[in-house]
DNA sequence: ACTATCATGATAGTGATACTCAAAATCAAT
DNA sequence: ATTGATTTTGAGTATCACTATCATGATAGT
């Protein structure tokens, strides 16, 4: 059984939830997927193979995968939410293209102790952050 | 005349649209504003002393600044854009409060060499840049 | 003052997200 | 395996922020 079935797993259970196949197959899409995905794109995947699964449950399970920290929601400024993977990745920052609007990633590992400290110095506790720098990707600009 | 009105005058000119009573108006409630304010936020001060002023117009306004460079969008992730002066103002990060809501300030100084070497390193173009720490503040932590 | 053009403000439209509910699925107890 | 309580699903609808439309009104050059 694949890690990322067992954290679900062990989240609906310790929250009195079930076991619903749905759950399970729209995992394996999102896990699948290589790009940061909205709930509207992985609807499509999903519909491809499972034309019976609505758009409802696509949308109520990526929230419940954030729950469980199993995914993470991340906005880039176009009014919808996409969700990126968020077992075992490091924390990173996303480079956003203004022109063909794909995302890259860079590692935060050199900014995190001056977050850290930007954190205390303001009395704030940190539940997490964002780094986003907007502009033109090697290909658009 | 006001250095923020100057600008917005100049804009106006130059781009050929015209310079209406309601412009100034928003303008300067926007600058009195010391929070980060949505435009609903707005429109609900401006019309305290001017009823008769549209959502739309205060909307609308609050795009021109933004073009002309007198504010910035910003977003913390509650579904509705926010707005801030952007003229004599350095480069500053957000701390977002997941109860209160309340954004605070802090500077970028520090970070900004780096935000400049990850850049070219994936050869990208920055337009701008967003980094926001989210969590709870001082008052509700 | 006249006229072309732009702006305003009310209304309606859009798209993403959230709610509702009857029917179906899950799961613990028998 | 059957039952029954409870959750989930999927379709439809509602809501929210934002955007477009358009007739009326304001602005600015002549």
């Amino acid at each position: 059984m694949k890690k990322e079935h067992r954290i679900l797993a062990d989240y609906l259970k310790q929250k009195g939830l079930k076991q619903t196949y749905q759950r399970f197959f729209i995992l394996d899409k999102f896990l699948a997927a290589k790009r940061h995905l909205s709930a509207d794109e992985l609807h499509a995947m999903v519909r491809e193979q499972n034309p019976k699964i609505g758009f409802s449950t696509v949308y109520r399970t990526l929230k419940l995968f954030t729950e469980c920290g199993l995914a993470k929601e991340v906005n880039f400024g176009d009014g919808r939410a996409r969700f990126e993977r968020a077992i075992d990745r490091s924390q990173h920052g996303h480079l956003i293209c203004a022109n063909c609007g794909k995302a890259e990633e860079f590692t935060l590992g050199s900014v995190e102790k001056t977050i850290a400290r930007i954190a205390s110095r303001h009395g704030f506790k940190i539940e997490r952050f964002r780094f986003k720098i907007y502009g033109l990707c090697k290909k658009c600009r």
